[in-house]
DNA sequence: TAAATGCTTATCCATTTGGTTAAGTTATTA
DNA sequence: TAATAACTTAACCAAATGGATAAGCATTTA
């Protein structure tokens, strides 16, 4: 469903998802599983649940009453894959600023 | 200023200041030129530089009345950093739903 | 020194976000 | 079959977000 990048860092940029991403990236887990740690009512959890889902970092299947959620190695693959592509591109100037001020005088 | 990943993911996860990374990524630029390709008016856009500049994924300094943006390299390392020490995590299960349905039989 | 350039500050506004409670629905379990 | 467990749907709300416009302020340039 995601097709932007800036729609999965999106997802990632709330506490509450980051967490539940790093728990299943430890191996899947229901949604009361999931929510235990989380101080809110289970409405509010299952809507950060979706937003997940939406953006592709997470997939979910329903059994019986349990419904059971996945990371999504794809999606956190293709985000390493933006890192790596752009690694060279930060480390070239290593610190920017020192780069700049080299490259105009430092005045 | 950042402190929390997901603060960092956050401001990642807007598409006007996903492509001035981008963009910085290149060399560094002053606002004008940053501000551009964006549709919209120059306090809008500043406010974009302020989220990612309060997040530490870039840092700018004025001369004159120019002020230039650059990247953070440290921020971005820190990034590229959180995947490279999960990424077993997810490829241990290479397709999380195919090895759950496995394991418990395909019900 | 007058005008233009490159922001910056202040105020405002509609929409989205992240939460709530209340009331279902669909399995399990006693 | 009655109760409980595990969500789900619906309606609502305050605060944050992403945008606008108007006006101001240094710094160059003519």
């Amino acid at each position: 469903m995601d097709k932007h990048l800036h729609h999965t860092f999106h997802a990632l940029g709330d506490a509450t998802r980051l967490a539940v991403v790093e728990q299943l990236l430890k191996g899947p887990a229901s949604v009361s599983e999931l929510a235990g740690p989380h101080d809110m009512a289970l409405p509010a959890f299952t809507k950060h649940l979706r937003v997940l889902e939406g953006a592709g970092l997470i997939s979910s299947q329903k059994k019986g009453r349990v419904r059971t959620c996945f990371i999504q190695a794809p999606t956190m693959r293709d985000l390493q894959g933006w890192f790596a592509q752009r690694q060279r591109m930060w480390e070239a100037r290593l610190d920017n600023l020192a780069a700049y001020v080299e490259d105009n005088g430092k005045g």
